[in-house]
DNA sequence: TCAATACCTTATGTCGGACATAGCTGCAAG
DNA sequence: CTTGCAGCTATGTCCGACATAAGGTATTGA
């Protein structure tokens, strides 16, 4: 393993060999003094990267004992790196998927009323900019329009609706859920055809956050979710990556 | 200031002087060499400790520059321990109360519907358990039980309803909770007559659980947080200790 | 023989000092 | 006035050493 530039270098490669299943859940990490040598650093630097593996509960340190990694129900879900990590380096992580799923479907169409009570001028702006962004990607030659893909602007939109509920915990929630929702975006290969459908039940849901129709905010989100579970059921083992 | 013995004795030190308001936001917080003078450790440790403020997103370190605390907006409210620092040294924090108990308004019927889909056995025993104690300490001498208040009971009951979705998301969010809860529960002093009438609406939903019935679960989740919103704002600005 | 104790090994926790590097400020040359 | 160099400050990284906790082993005593 080659060496790590830095602090954040360390970091993300321990991780990665963490959530990669290079170290599973209960076994033992090297030692300190091992990780220096392999990684090129120094203990102050390997420590440092430790510490926040620690903080986000996915390591347990013994003294005179060792490193072990911890059980995955200890991983603090709800830190965006972890779910960075996550997404990144697990694959068919099916199991989490299924959990935040349930999540999504539980708490979208509440986050989507509370939108259409509290959203500004500025928040559907941005709402709206997003789903601009992803009827534009549809025709576009390799489906980027400005730079960013259509399942940026697809993430971006469920960002802003979670950001107009101006409530510090779903706006913190949707930190977390970034690359949940990037990746079952990511997962849900579809047709021009699913594409244009699907930009339309986004639609539905701008409409109704505008016009602060809480009802028919709730059902919108409902239903886009709904299709949402259901494109990631249907062709789900089929493409991974 | 006095010295601290280790690690953890100089991040809570420092998280309560943050959070305390001794360190507003935006300003800059003593140098390294200067904290490890002032709480007797060393640079290794002082670092130990601002690594993980840093973690939590409360502060920023730039090179060079210095150490600074970062909008409270960038706290990651999600984590067990940054919501354990704001309940036990900010006073008043009107702010997030209001945002928490929104949020709670939103999410614990749906919690508790899902309990009630997916509780088990052992599930409801940990409720049950938890009820019992809030009707025992009630008529308890010095309001405890078995080593445990009132509040404390109150607040494993919800605890134990979040559990009893089985879903990673809803637990790790029960963790981060907790502080919160137990806090509004402190803030709620309540006649003993209110205090059975609490027993009894947290009866409601225990029983809604067990009997699987998913709307009538909503509904008592519903009641029970209007009584907890509707005594916090009673007696809110009365006693801020 | 068995058990309680002392000793030793291991790996993390803490310490102290040193140099490298990133921002910022101010002076000076063009 | 602008640009570029020098110097300052505080964090980032490195090194070597000792302290401490957890586990295993050997010794000792009943």
């Amino acid at each position: 393993m080659a060496g790590a530039q830095n602090r954040d270098d360390l970091l993300e490669k321990l991780a990665g060999a963490i959530f990669d299943g290079t170290y599973p859940p209960g076994s033992f990490l090297p030692r300190e003094i091992d990780i220096c040598s392999t990684h090129q650093v120094s203990r102050s630097t390997a420590r440092s990267a430790l510490q926040t593996l620690v903080d986000t509960g996915i390591l347990v340190r013994i003294s005179g004992q060792g490193t072990r990694v911890r059980a995955p129900s200890e991983w603090q879900l709800l830190d965006p790196r972890v779910t960075h990590w996550l997404t990144h380096y697990t694959e068919a992580s099916a199991f989490y998927m299924d959990d935040l799923l349930r999540f999504r479907e539980s708490v979208e169409p509440f986050v989507t009323m509370e939108a259409a009570t509290h959203a500004t001028a500025e928040d559907l702006v941005a709402i709206e900019r997003a789903l601009g962004g992803m009827a534009a990607t549809i025709d576009a030659p390799d489906h980027h329009c400005q730079g960013a893909s259509h399942d940026e602007y697809d993430v971006a939109f469920h960002e802003a609706v979670y950001a107009a509920t101006h409530n510090v915990i779903w706006t913190q929630l949707s930190h977390m859920l970034k690359p949940i929702i990037h990746a079952q975006v990511a997962r849900t290969r579809r047709s021009v055809e699913a594409m244009r459908e699907s930009v339309g039940c986004h639609r539905r849901v701008m409409e109704a956050i505008r016009r602060q129709e809480r009802s028919e905010a709730c059902e919108a989100a409902r239903e886009l979710l709904s299709h949402t579970a259901e494109d990631l059921r249907d062709g789900p083992g089929a493409s991974l990556e």
